[in-house]
DNA sequence: TTTGACTATTGATCTAGGTCAAACCGATTC
DNA sequence: GAATCGGTTTGACCTAGATCAATAGTCAAA
């Protein structure tokens, strides 16, 4: 089997074709192209990457990617539009544990058990990239450094994961919602958005499953860094961070954040008793 | 290179001497067999498996095992002993994301970016196998199933980071305190060691580092659950878990445990009132 | 332009778990 | 056997964030 046939639609009825998938352009074209993975690809052995085709799928905002407890067949990778995860409890509690992008991949968590262990949901209308990984396998049985891109993948993923362990078992609500503000202003940037201004995804409520607060926590946090002049918000999810280097400082720990005043609970919020009285 | 020479200590003065590792009996007489991850590969190709020979390492209670921002070299089997993780946060703050048994495997978190992202500690004497990265990678060029079984062991961990991620995000103290002795129990059974009855390596704060909880915190859920006699503590480190199907119900939330009463924080603990009066 | 369904904000109050401090305990050392 | 030490327990108190409830945007459909 060639390199071609390995991955490309062409080799035979597609599979995946039952969720309603469509081909155009391959990888070489794709305006994800190097967030992927093809950047830890030795450059030797790039050609093979570049010819790809990958199938696709639309997921239209509010449905479902693939469920946990489905059989694992395939990665995802975003090509458009914005994906969460989350994890079921058996009580019916859920929680979120990633927000994807273009160019970040979806479906790790199915390898190990060849079941997904969670839901991935759109939340906006969306496209992603169908990575049969029977097939993947087989292109790394020949390619090399295909294999060790998709172990630094999965390694990073483990890494990412305990960054956030961390901030769930150590942060206050201050330092949770501006650590995620911050992740999201590095990766637009890295897909050449605005690293400022930039539109939430998701509600308030999807942001506190994610931090391990509640939906008003997460108002009040925002809320208080507006008052700061930290960010400003405009209709609820339009986001402009006003200061970068000062969100980056320790905040919400108070002794060491001199420059935030008004960041903490109180009363009397700064500046209140001043207006119309 | 034959299947031997990949990762055996055979090939060449080895890289891992300067730790001042040791080799003994090969995969195929260790105790951990079946743990680590030959319960994944194969059948047909176990044969290469059983007759490695990994360098071993000794690791002293307390001392450190690998460091964040260590190169990555390789990942460790634990043969026997405990070991934790940690993550350092700049400020100075730790988060504990792991403790490991015999057979659970070390260092993932290292392959993505050739550096480690944590500490590894160990809790008590311990000794390691220490599996050369690039060696495994060469091996796992030859051997399909190892490459695949890597796959899984990594996706795995991504699995359990999640799980942990909705305990810190979504639990209460007291179901966080019982998840974790279950999950202890669990591990311990598959090593045909005692579910009910062992022995608490790290300290309570360390327990409570895991769980985003505080030490005093840990201690006070462990009494609850000791009064309303689901478990029994002696010399603060012997655990027994009285009925380990009470504690698998829904803990912590009262209306759903009706058979749990003593577990809410009370000025009168159940009981107490009773005695020498 | 109104209606209705969400979603977000804001205030008042409550509480789980944090904080601080004082014993306590077991192991080790002198 | 007194003293030290690291870890643990326990009590009293406090607060960050949860909870509850009312209000107000926002958006799409009618």
């Amino acid at each position: 089997m060639s390199y071609d046939e390995c991955l490309s639609r062409s080799t035979e009825a597609d599979d995946s074709t039952a969720f309603g998938g469509s081909v155009a352009d391959g990888c070489g074209a794709c305006s994800s192209r190097g967030l992927c993975w093809s950047a830890g690809i030795a450059s030797d052995e790039k050609r093979w990457y570049d010819n790809l085709k990958f199938t696709r799928r639309r997921v239209k905002r509010g449905e479902v990617l693939y469920h946990m407890g489905d059989g694992f067949e395939s990665i995802f990778a975003v090509r458009s539009g914005f994906f969460k995860t989350r994890v079921l409890l058996q009580d019916g509690r859920d929680h979120v544990t990633s927000f994807r992008m273009n160019g970040e991949l979806l479906g790790f968590d199915g390898i190990g058990s060849q079941t997904y262990s969670c839901d991935a949901i759109a939340l906006e209308d969306s496209e992603v990239c169908i990575i049969p990984y029977q097939r993947l396998m087989q292109l790394a049985a020949k390619v090399q450094s295909l294999g060790l891109e998709l172990n630094r993948m999965l390694s990073r993923e483990i890494v990412r994961e305990q960054h956030l362990m961390a901030l769930l078992g150590t942060m206050q609500a201050n330092e949770r919602v501006v650590t995620f503000l911050l992740n999201l202003s590095t990766r637009l940037k890295e897909r050449h958005y605005s690293a400022t201004r930039f539109v939430l995804r998701m509600t308030r409520e999807e942001i506190g499953s994610y931090l391990g607060l509640k939906l008003e926590t997460v108002s009040r946090v925002l809320g208080r860094l507006q008052v700061a002049q930290l960010i400003k918000i405009e209709h609820s999810k339009q986001v402009t961070l006003l200061d970068i280097d000062k969100l980056k400082n320790p905040i919400g720990r108070e002794a060491d954040a001199p420059n935030v005043v008004a960041l903490s609970f109180r009363r009397q919020p700064i500046g209140q008793s001043v207006a119309h009285t």
